[in-house]
DNA sequence: TATAATACGCAATAATGTTGCATTTGTTCT
DNA sequence: AGAACAAATGCAACATTATTGCGTATTATA
């Protein structure tokens, strides 16, 4: 068995989760991808075709199991990946490059979560745009 | 003539645009409103009535302008708000409670802008969740 | 007020996401 | 391994949000 197989079994089975062909497929797609990607994008990415209404419920219980979690970026469709670069308090930060549109995770940039009188933050998400060092 | 629609037309002036009655209705819901909200909502939030398309080809041509931007929340529907509050570089962050639902602007909350190396920086969108200070 | 440029409304369509229900698959227990 | 049960899957239908085309109305300017 793979590596990448492997570990999407041991992700499901941590999670308490059946494990099912399509949470594999789905798991080691967004671990090869590596980047938010939509749910047609992931269709395209599986070894094996799966119905969209699939896809988006295999989601759905990834992310009720938190080892997915949605990513907004500037466009129509949601975007997901994993959450295993990812602490509770704070996703890290996504970088989108305004010339050639691709999206990088910056999962080595660690800012300080924000705090302001009053609230109590439990969460931060954080949205970069500019030139990635391709295009500068 | 009240404050409202004459501050609406002079940023419409200012930005060199037709100043129609659509705009400047849009742009004072905006103003009343003072937080993101949706198409749907402006429509409910207008004096006179307009139809959707015409909505979003407003925001859109607000949008270009740099009037207006997209907010994008954990919901379906884009949001939209005044650019007013925001530098070029940075949106101020958003912050919605998990509780109660309601997004606040946190415009007097000011992050430094991120750097990376290599990569150029050039706008910054920070979205918080927790509890606001109603519900905590 | 005539003219040209632009915006508006309506109808149709596109893109994305969700629900209901019958069938299939995964897990567990023996 | 096989039976029984819970859960996942596929398909069809539908819901929500956003966009496009085009004829008509409005706006700015001279």
């Amino acid at each position: 068995m793979k590596a990448l197989e492997s570990h999407a079994k041991n992700m499901l089975k941590a999670a308490g989760l059946y494990c099912t062909r399509a949470r594999l497929c789905v798991i080691m797609a967004l671990l090869r991808e590596n980047r938010p990607i939509t749910q047609e994008q992931i269709t395209q990415a599986l070894d094996a075709p799966f119905d969209r209404v699939t896809i988006y419920r295999t989601l759905d219980s990834l992310g009720k199991a938190d080892l997915v979690h949605r990513v907004f970026l500037e466009e129509r469709a949601c975007h997901y990946e994993l959450s295993h670069h990812c602490s509770k308090t704070q996703c890290h930060p996504h970088f989108t490059c305004t010339q050639c549109g691709q999206t990088h995770c910056l999962t080595d940039l660690k800012l300080p979560l924000a705090h302001h009188h009053g609230y109590v933050i439990q969460r931060q998400q954080v949205r970069l745009a500019g030139l990635c060092p391709q295009c500068r």
